[in-house]
DNA sequence: ATCTGTCTGTGCGCTCGCGTACACAACGGG
DNA sequence: CCCGTTGTGTACGCGAGCGCACAGACAGAT
């Protein structure tokens, strides 16, 4: 199959001049990703980079080997596997996939060579790491201060702006996981954004209704976390 | 006054060869960080970076413009102001001075040139974002799952770390605006390690008397993130 | 059509931490 | 030496979210 054929939705290559993009090509494949697969586990060495086209993963912090916790979320503007960009040898966070879809990928070591020599690739990869930052402290002290409500209200909005559709799937059992909350926490919250319109779902089938007023049951941490577009 | 003459503690610079070194020296600056002094606003932009050497700087995620809360705590392990080599025109948190002391600064337009010209700061400023990111995902999980006590705990041991020393200082008040909780909460929780006889403290001044104790009672957080050496 | 597994809804007692308010002790400057 | 400032201790009601347990609702398979 020609890669080259494919759409490469994902913001980080599509930044990247021509010349370099052609290069790098032939080291990378394009996979299909499934709901719930493990990309990579917390604690082991990372061997392969993800770059979503149109799915979504989410970063888990393990907590006493039991807990979970999402500290971020990426979609087509960044990558998995960033820490071995970093020198760091095991990835220090699970990647689970929590919306099936395609990505391109490539081998850990073949990356890390690209990342030392493509000026391009070097700066759009930097400049994800910072916003992955961000969006990790944010998550951070959103987490603390807000309630579940207003942390689910972002939690949706965030997914929709990844992959751009109002509609997906994820049930409440998946969102506590994320969230760090009961599944029944979630059902609550839900419950009450869709009583006011904000949202509809069913059996997982989740549709957002009234995008600016879930932003406005939101907390302020979605927009600093960079709006509609990830922040690249 | 001569740089070189100082004691460069910092880990950063430590891990340079002579080389790099001497030819960076003569861009720095030593000076003196003052008790709660600001080395830099969230959303300005970043003016100076700093490598402490014996001093303390908390970096503070601001929430909804009142509340703050601390990710990250940089000693001579680290430096302040990493997202200008990540390529951020704005700081993402707010740096405090937490306990005073000397630190090396340089203006950040420098940093930034050192940073892309030389390999080995290259490599350690990189590798010190990943340790970094690593503290403030375990930070966000910690405050999620864990007791106020444990986390009080976790603090005072990688203040412990970062300063090298047993006894420092530290109000309840401060120590609340760090954890994000109220300073009744810490006065509780300082109370119950006391009785415990893990530490003991009067008007600020702490003293950790049980490391070990100390370590027990807090959470598993603190050797994720790199117990006694903040995992260069 | 029945059964099984998945998803969502509801109830109850409990604990942690919050907001608030006030009291007391230690230190330091005029 | 007095008094304001700063740091610490105590009390009380309240609410968010927890753990647990169970009930209904819907979908797909046999």
């Amino acid at each position: 199959m020609l890669i080259s054929q494919l759409p490469i939705a994902n913001k980080i290559w599509a930044a990247l001049p021509r010349a370099d993009l052609q290069r790098l090509l032939a080291n990378m494949e394009a996979v299909q990703l499934t709901d719930g697969q493990v990309l990579c586990e917390a604690g082991e060495p990372i061997a392969h980079v993800y770059f979503p086209n149109d799915c979504l993963v989410s970063l888990l912090t393990m907590v006493d080997g039991t807990s979970a916790f999402a500290v971020g979320l990426v979609g087509r503007e960044g990558m998995v596997g960033v820490a071995c960009a970093l020198g760091a040898s095991v990835s220090p966070v699970r990647a689970v996939v929590q919306s099936p879809g395609s990505a391109m990928r490539m081998k850990a070591a073949v990356f890390v060579k690209a990342f030392r020599h493509s000026v391009p690739l070097h700066r759009a990869v930097l400049l994800y790491v910072h916003a992955l930052k961000v969006q990790i402290s944010q998550t951070a002290a959103c987490n603390r201060f807000h309630m579940i409500e207003a942390r689910l209200a972002r939690w949706l909005l965030m997914t929709r702006d990844r992959l751009s559709s109002d509609h997906f799937h994820l049930t409440h059992e998946v969102l506590g996981y994320m969230l760090g909350v009961r599944r029944v926490g979630v059902t609550n919250a839900a419950q009450a954004l869709r009583h006011r319109h904000l949202i509809d779902y069913s059996r997982g089938a989740i549709a957002i209704i009234d995008g600016p007023g879930l932003q406005a049951a939101s907390c302020s941490c979605y927009e600093m976390v960079g709006g509609r577009h990830g922040k690249g």
